[in-house]
Order: structure tokens, then sequence, then C-alpha cells
RNA sequence: GCGGGAGUAGCUCAGCUGGUUAGAGCGCCGCCCUGUCACGGCGGAGGUCGCGGGUUCAAGUCCCGUCUCUCGCGCCA
């Protein structure tokens, strides 16, 4: 030990362990914890890497020091490394989170000197320990809320993520590819994040929503393979799976590709990505894929969540002129009615039954008809729907849906365009309440033949349900073939979500990269050729010098980190998030500009003119 | 834009059909304590009950308005 101490460490907080005994070392942290004895001080020191206990003895120089520390201060201690004279702290079976047994727990610091680096303000927000504590203050003192061991972890296991992303993209022949930041406002979608220019008075950028044309535009630059980790910005409320602001998406393009060999690429990827991170959690190897219209026909939405074993059914014909008044009567004035059977093994009480009524009246339904099967009445079940149909009726029901004594089977009627997601919800709420999800693992699936089209009530017009880009299943020739209204809503797409416990992760296609079927499609949906030649310019030229057919998708990273580190909010995993009124309270952004900043971009609000 | 929930000490929360000086735990400050690791013991400071108005002899509590946060709907190609 003849070379110079380092200024501030020798060794890092998580380091020395009992074979350094005797040595001299010289740590750096923060203040996690004192505990002070009277005649013996300890300090939990905690840094980056660890926490190492440093015991503080009164005949030392450094008690009187000690004696002053306060949590969070950060200081630099010298001493020495001493076995523990008693009691270890490297097995303990540790329950509160900070308390876990520490990897430097059979040794301690004998404290010699301690230099103050810097004083802390008494704490906004704890570090030590994990108390609930209001949103608003933990995201104004971001700085400290990611000190605390499990934010801090969730972070290095976000940086982890994407380090294994990168290193298996980069393994399946992919480049990172940075696109611009400042681009042109894309027409269709969600709101932009605009930027003014100073340079073209009245002119705005805008922040890319994703980086879709460029990316497409990568492949009519024949690159072949894209992939990058890319900060996506959209002007939209925010929702607990919903960052507000900026997100960031594994986006993903790839040429001389169908839609089979985006699966074929990707799944190994993501399969592997969370294998890695899962701790042991079993992952769906091949992920099923499910038609949209089949996901909305089994579970009411087009992103199941797998876990819940419960497939609804069709049980229309069991309710048409049947005694049950409502069902029967909506079924003879509507056509495009359907009932929706939603079974709820083990679910068959007239308790539970009521409390489902009761949660269903809560979303602003009329109710959830029930039949339940209990020994008395046999297959002709109880409750007041089973009165109304009779025992063949509801003896059929079982049948169909092979229910037991002790079952319940819940019915929903309504429009199928408008009313799967109350169907969807109900079998959400079902597979909570009888506890039917398994926890601890990860199901996927793939959804596809997502229509191309879908009909705007609002609007009353023909529109691109989900990706204006995607191709049409059958390519030019069946967009060609499309020459009614109900031919071209029957259009399905190339189109396609990766979906796990219930979360749309990743959403991808094959495009549409033939500029007279690129014409065609926005048409239908109502752009003229004109129009969609100037939105689209850039792209719209390319098509026209050789586009290679290409596809990909994007998926979101935070969902990913969220599931893999099991939060229930997409903020926990942001390394500096907003809050749900797209503040950044820790920044103080959005913020009001200077008059001369205001001036250069050619702005004059609203307000000062007023004033004027 | 719409709907649900919340707002009482720095934090988590209690506070009954309106009734004397608004409480507890954690944190903070002080004193005591030589083996703790959620240290322990004793004591203390700390409140415009989100804000504004109203009803009442009397409002944390009831009414109206408003603000903030949060969850959901709309929105999110």
């Amino acid at each position: 030990m003849s070379a110079p101490l380092h200024r501030y460490r020798s060794h890092t907080c998580g380091a020395l362990r009992k074979n350094d005994d005797g040595a001299s070392v010289r740590l750096s942290g923060w203040v996690h914890r004192v505990r002070d004895l009277g005649g013996v001080l300890f300090i939990d020191l905690r840094d980056h890497y660890g926490i190492t206990q440093v015991v503080a003895n009164p005949t030392s120089p450094a008690f009187k020091i000690a004696e002053r520390l306060r949590s969070e201060w950060c200081v630099r201690i010298d001493g020495t490394v001493s076995k523990r004279p008693l009691s270890t702290n490297k097995d303990k079976q540790g329950e509160a989170t900070d308390n876990a047994a520490l990897a430097t727990g059979e040794i301690e610091l004998i404290a010699a000197d301690i230099e103050v680096l810097s004083e802390a303000k008494d704490l906004p927000v704890p570090v030590f320990g994990e108390p609930e504590y209001p949103e608003d203050l933990r995201l104004q003192y971001r700085f400290l809320d990611l000190r605390r061991e499990t934010l801090h972890q969730i972070i290095m296991t976000r940086l982890a993520v994407t380090r294994s992303i990168r290193a298996r993209m980069h393994a399946a022949g992919f480049n990172e590819f940075p696109t611009p930041i400042l681009t042109a406002s894309s027409p269709e979608g969600a709101r932009d994040f605009l930027v003014p220019s100073r340079i073209h008075p009245g002119k705005f950028y805008a922040l890319p929503q994703a980086p879709q044309q460029y990316k497409q535009l990568l492949m009519m630059s024949g690159f072949d393979r894209y992939f990058q980790i890319a900060p996506c910005f959209r002007d939209e409320d925010p929702r607990a799976d919903r960052l507000p602001g900026v997100f960031y998406q594994l986006d993903v393009e790839m040429s001389f590709v169908e839609q089979e060999d985006v699966f074929q690429t990707m799944e190994p990827v993501l399969t592997g990505v969370f294998e890695e991170f899962a701790k042991g959690r079993p992952v769906t190897k091949g992920w099923p894929r499910i038609p949209y219209d089949t996901a909305i026909a089994k579970y009411g939405s087009d992103k199941p969540d797998l876990r819940n074993p419960i497939e609804m059914q069709d049980v229309t014909e069991h309710f048409r002129g049947s005694g049950f008044k409502v069902f029967a009567g909506m079924i003879e004035k509507d056509p495009a009615v359907r009932v929706w059977a939603i079974p709820a093994p083990t679910g068959g009480s007239r308790a539970f039954c009521d409390r489902m009524n009761g949660w269903a009246q809560k979303q602003g339904q009329p109710g959830l008809g029930y039949v339940f099967w209990r020994q008395e009445e046999g297959a002709a079940g109880a409750g007041p729907i089973a009165k109304n149909i009779g025992a063949e009726r509801a003896g059929a029901i079982q049948t169909q849906m092979g229910l037991k004594t002790g079952d319940a089977c819940f019915f929903a009627a309504g429009n199928p365009d408008r009313f799967y997601k109350f169907a969807g919800l109900a079998r959400d709420e079902i597979g909570r309440e009888l506890r039917l999800i398994k926890t601890g693992e990860f199901k996927f699936c793939w959804i596809v033949d997502f229509p191309q089209y879908e009909w705007s009530e609002e609007d009353k017009k023909i529109d691109f349900s989900h990706n204006p880009f995607s191709m049409p299943q059958g390519g030019l020739a069946a967009l060609k073939a499309a020459d009614t209204p109900e031919k071209i809503l029957a259009l399905k797409a190339y189109q396609y979500d990766i979906v796990c416990n219930g979360y749309e992760i990743a959403s991808g296609g094959i495009r549409n990269h033939l500029p007279e079927a690129m014409v065609l499609a926005f048409g239908y949906a109502g752009y003229p050729a004109d129009e969609v030649e100037k939105r689209f310019g850039g792209m719209y030229r390319a098509f026209q010098y050789g586009a290679p057919p290409h596809g990909g998708m994007a998926a979101g990273l935070e969902r990913m980190v969220m599931l893999l580190t099991d939060r229930s909010a997409v903020r926990d995993v942001a390394i500096f998030p907003m809050n749900q009124q797209a503040n950044d309270i820790l920044m103080g952004a959005p913020a009001e500009a200077t008059p001369k900043q205001l001036k250069e971009l050619h702005i004059r609000l609203a307000a000062a003119e007023k004033k004027a």
C-alpha cells in the first residue's frame, strides 16, 4: 500500500470482504443510516455498488464528526477493515428491502477519519425504506427517489434490457440508425409537439411520433435491416401504461420480408430478452397467432391477457326467440347483435353473481345477466335468466360452455362493433374476482389480420383502423377488387401486434410500398392523391424509384421493462418522467419563454396582445 | 373535453349524527445509552384541516364554487 490513496476512494461500498481484514481503505458515499448507541456509533455508508457498515469508536477523532452526520450527507471515510467481532450481516434473512443481507456483511470499517464532502438538508422524501410518498413530491425530488434501492435497481434493469436488446439486434444483423428529432408534422395519428422555426416565420418543425417514415426511407436507401431505440414524442393524455410526452421504442424495419419473416426474426429476440430478465418466471415459447376477429370474439379485446383462462363464446342462438325478452328483442331488431357468454368457473354463487351485476352497473350498463348452476336445479340453473329462458335452453348453454355445477355464466348482448369492449372488461373482472389469473408468468401472443379500415361513426366515413402505411392482404390486386364499401371494410391488413399479459407491447406491419397501392389505399380513406403526394412527399417520391417490399414493428421499451420489473405504471421505469399533466416538475417544463425568444420565433401570445 | 377517487403536521393516516385546547405512527430536533443493523429509552418542536364563499350560537365535519394530484373514458395512425 505504498501508492498514495485516491482522493475519494480505494474501494466502493460494495467491494470489501472478510479477506480484506486489516486493510487500510478509503470509502466515499452517502450516509444511508446512522445508529448512535452513545458509546459506539454505526454508519451505513451507501454508494451505487452497495452498503458498508462503518463503526466510529469514541477513542477515534472520527467520532466527533460522526455524531454530526445526518441522512444523505455525502462523506469520505478512511479506516481499517475489520471482521465483524460478533454477529455478521451476511446471511441474515432480510424482511425490509433495505435490510436484506449485505454482501459486505462479514466486515465493517473502523473509522479513523471522516471528511464531510457535502451536507444535505432535511429530506423531503426519504431514501431509506420504502414508505408511500406522493408522486409529485417524488418527481420534484427525482434525484433522491432514484437513490432508493428499488428505483435504482429498476433503472439499472432498464439499462440492462436496453443493452441486451442492442446486442441481440446486432447479432441478428441489424444496424442502429439515429433519425432526425426535428422533422415534419405527420397528419395522421397523435397530436404533434411543434417547434417554431426562427428562420421561417410562421412555420414549425414537429418532433417525431415515431421514426416511421425515416425507417421506411432507410429501406429505400438500401440498408436492409434497421433498428433504433428511438424516442417517440406524442402530445396525448397519458395512462398508467402510457407515458406523457416521450417514450422509447425498439423500432425495427426489414427489407424483402413477409409477415412471417418479421415473426421469425423478432420472436426469438423478445423471448430471449424476457427470459434473460424474467428471473425464472416462465415465458411463452412459440407465441400463438390469434386473428383479430377471434381475439375480439373470445376475449373481447385485441390485447387479451392470456393468463386469464376464460374464453367467451357466441350463444346468440340460445336467446333468439327465448323468454328473456330483453335479449330476444335486441336480436330481433338488429341482426348484427350477438350475445356473448362469459364463463365463470367456480363463480356459481348468488353473492358473486350479484357482485358482478353491481360491477356492471357501476360501468354504466343496465346490469350483467347470469345463470349459475348448483345441485338443486341441475342443468336448469338458477338466477333470473334461467327462469326466463327455461331449463332446456339453460342446459344447452351449460353443455356448450362445458360448465359444471358450482360454475356460473354471464351474458352480454349488443352490437359487436361497440359492445365487445364491455364483454372484455367483464372477462377481466371475472378473472380477477375469481383469482383465475395466474401471476408470475409472461403469456405472449401475436394478434394478426387486423382490419385495414373501419367505419368512423364520428366522421361518418371509412378510415384507417390502424397503420395507414400497411399493405392490405392480397396487395394491389385486393385493393383494386374492393369496389364497394363492404368489400373495403372487409380488407385485412398485414398488420400485427405483440401482446403480453394484456399489454400491447409491440405493433407492426408489412408496408405498402407501391405508389399505386398507396394512392388507392389512402383514397379509400378519403385522402385525394395530390394530398398523399404533398403530405408524404419524401416517402411517396422514394416509392417511385424501386422500393423494396419491407416491413417491421416497434415495441414499447417502458412497457416491457414495466412487465419485467413487476410495476403497474410505465412512469416507474422512466428515468425522468413527467407527471400526468405533462409537467416536468423537476426541471420546471413547460415554462414561459422570454419576450426576446418569442419575438425571434415570430410568436405573439394572445394574452400579451390583450395586455397591449 | 368527460367521469370516479383523494386533499388534515415534512410523510402515511385517524378524527362518529357539527360541539371544549385537532390526534397517532414514521421523520425531524434535544438528552440518555459501547455492538447496532427498522437499534432502544425519555422529552420537544411542528397544523391557515387545499383555496374562496355560504348555512349555523358553533364547521376539519354540512352546502356551493374553485384549484391540485390521481385512476379511467375520449384520444393514443
